[in-house]
DNA sequence: AACAAATTGATAATTATTTATCGATATATA
DNA sequence: TATATATCGATAAATAATTATCAATTTGTT
C-alpha cells in the first residue's frame, strides 16, 4: 500500500513545511492551536486587527507566557504594546495545522457516534474534505446522512483510488475495530482517528490518533472528587 | 444552588477518599486507569488472576515503569517475579475513579451527538446513572432516545430535587453554550461535561470537562505531516 | 524631547512527567 | 540448597511543559 500515487507524493511535499519548524511541536500546543484560531476567527469578523497575547489567554484560561511561546512556533512577531496581527496569526497557524490540499475523510461505521460526526461542521472549517461513509448495514448502504453517502463497506479499497491524503475515522464496535483498521490500511490510508477503545495495531507509516471517552470521564470523576474538598 | 441536599453531601463525605491518596494523582495517570481496567477486565473475564506491569505496558504501548508508578496510587502492592492481582488492581482503580454512588448524569441538547452520547455504553459501565436528556424542540420533547426521556429544557431546573451528584453533558449548540451553563449551575449541578466549543464560565465549585474535536484534529494533522517525513 | 505604559521575546526557574538504574524479593530449577 | 530469573518498587536522571523575570521596543502623553 505504500505504493500508490506516487504523483500525489511529490504534489504533497511541495507543500510540506521545512521540517524543523515541526519538529519543536508538542503535543499541548497544537491542541491550544485551534482554540487560538476560533478567538482569531471571532476577533477577525468583529474587524478587529490586532490583539495582545494577554487577551487571548484571558479567553481561555491559561498564562499569558504560554500563549506568546505558542505562537513563536507560527514564525509570527509581535509589536511591543500593540500585539500580533490578526491576520498573520491566522494564517501563520493554519499553515501550521491545517491539512494539505486534498485530505479526505471517510467514516467507517455510521452508527450513532458515527453519524453524529458526519454532522461535524470542524472537518470543512479546517479544510478536510468529507467524502462517505461505509458501513455494513443493507438497510444503510445506499442512503444519505448528512449528505453524505453510506457506501457497502466492501467498497472500502476503493479509497485508494482518490488522490489526495485519505483519513478514516473509526466509529466500529470494538470487536471489530482492529480487523477493519487493517483494512483501511490495507486500501492505502494514511490515518486513522480512532473512536473504538481498542489499541489499534498499525505499521508505523498509518498515524492513529484515539479518542477515549472512559479517559474523559475518569478525570471528570476525579476532579469531582478533589473539588468536594475545597 | 449550594444549599441543597445537605444529608447527601454528608453520605457523600462518608465514601470520600482520603485526600492525600487524590492529591498526587495527575491527569496523565487518570486518563491511563479506564485503559488499565479495560485490560483488567479482559484479563479477568477470561480467567487470569495475575498480571505483570509489563504485560499491560505492552497493550497500552507504554513504559511498564509508567504503569507501575501508576498503580502505586492504587496502594495495591505487586510481588516480585508473579504480578499484580488483578481483581485488588481492578478494586484499587475503581476506587479511585468511579463515581460516588449516586452520580446521575443528564444531558443537555439531543442532537446528533446528544443522542450519540445517549447510547454511549461506558456511563453504566462506570457506574454513572444516565437519566434523561433536555432540548428545546418540540418534536424531540416526550420521545425517547436510547430508553431515556427527552424532556422539555424548562423542566431542568427540577433535577436539583434529584439526590447525588449531578453531572450534565453539554450538547448545545455554541451560541447558547454559556447560557445553558448558567442554567445548569443554578440547578444545582456539580459537574459540566462540555462538548461545545466555548470556554465556559462557571463557579469554582462547579466542575468543567472540555473535549475539542478540532484539537484533536490539529493532533492528528501534524503527526501526519510529521510522519511524511520518517 | 523626555517619560510612562504596554507588550513582546529571550532567558531562567520551577514544576510535571517520563524514562533509567538498580537492589530486593519471590519463584522455579538445577 | 544454591542459583538463575522475572518482577517489583525506590531512587535518580532526563525530558517536557509551565511559569517567572526582565530588558528591549513601540506608542502615547506631558
Amino acid at each position: 500500500m505504500e505504493i500508490n500515487c506516487a504523483e500525489d507524493q511529490i504534489v504533497e511535499k511541495i507543500e510540506l513545511l521545512p521540517e524543523n519548524q515541526l519538529k519543536g511541536l508538542r503535543l499541548p500546543t497544537i491542541r491550544r492551536f485551534p482554540k487560538y484560531l476560533r478567538i482569531l476567527w471571532e476577533l477577525s469578523s468583529m474587524g478587529r486587527d490586532v490583539v495582545s497575547s494577554e487577551k487571548i489567554a484571558n479567553e481561555l484560561n491559561i498564562d499569558s507566557i504560554t500563549v506568546r511561546k505558542d505562537l513563536a512556533f507560527t514564525g509570527i512577531i509581535g509589536k511591543p504594546k500593540i500585539g500580533y496581527s490578526i491576520s498573520l496569526l491566522i494564517n501563520g497557524i493554519e499553515r501550521l495545522i491545517k491539512p494539505n490540499n486534498q485530505t479526505n475523510i471517510f467514516l467507517i461505521g455510521a452508527g450513532n457516534l458515527g453519524a453524529a460526526l458526519l454532522g461535524y461542521k470542524g472537518f470543512e472549517k479546517h479544510g478536510y474534505n468529507i467524502i462517505a461513509a461505509f458501513d455494513s448495514d443493507p438497510y444503510k448502504i445506499g442512503t444519505t446522512i448528512h449528505n453524505k453517502p453510506v457506501l457497502s463497506i466492501d467498497k472500502i479499497t476503493e479509497i485508494v483510488e482518490i488522490p489526495g491524503d485519505n483519513i478514516g475515522v473509526l466509529c466500529v464496535p470494538g470487536n471489530v475495530a482492529q480487523q477493519t483498521a487493517e483494512i483501511l490500511v490495507k486500501s492505502g490510508i494514511r490515518a486513522i482517528w480512532n473512536f473504538t477503545n481498542v489499541e489499534l495495531k498499525v505499521p508505523g507509516h498509518v498515524t492513529v490518533l484515539s479518542e477515549d471517552l472512559s479517559s474523559s470521564l475518569a478525570v471528570l470523576s476525579v476532579n469531582m472528587k478533589k473539588n468536594a474538598y475545597k
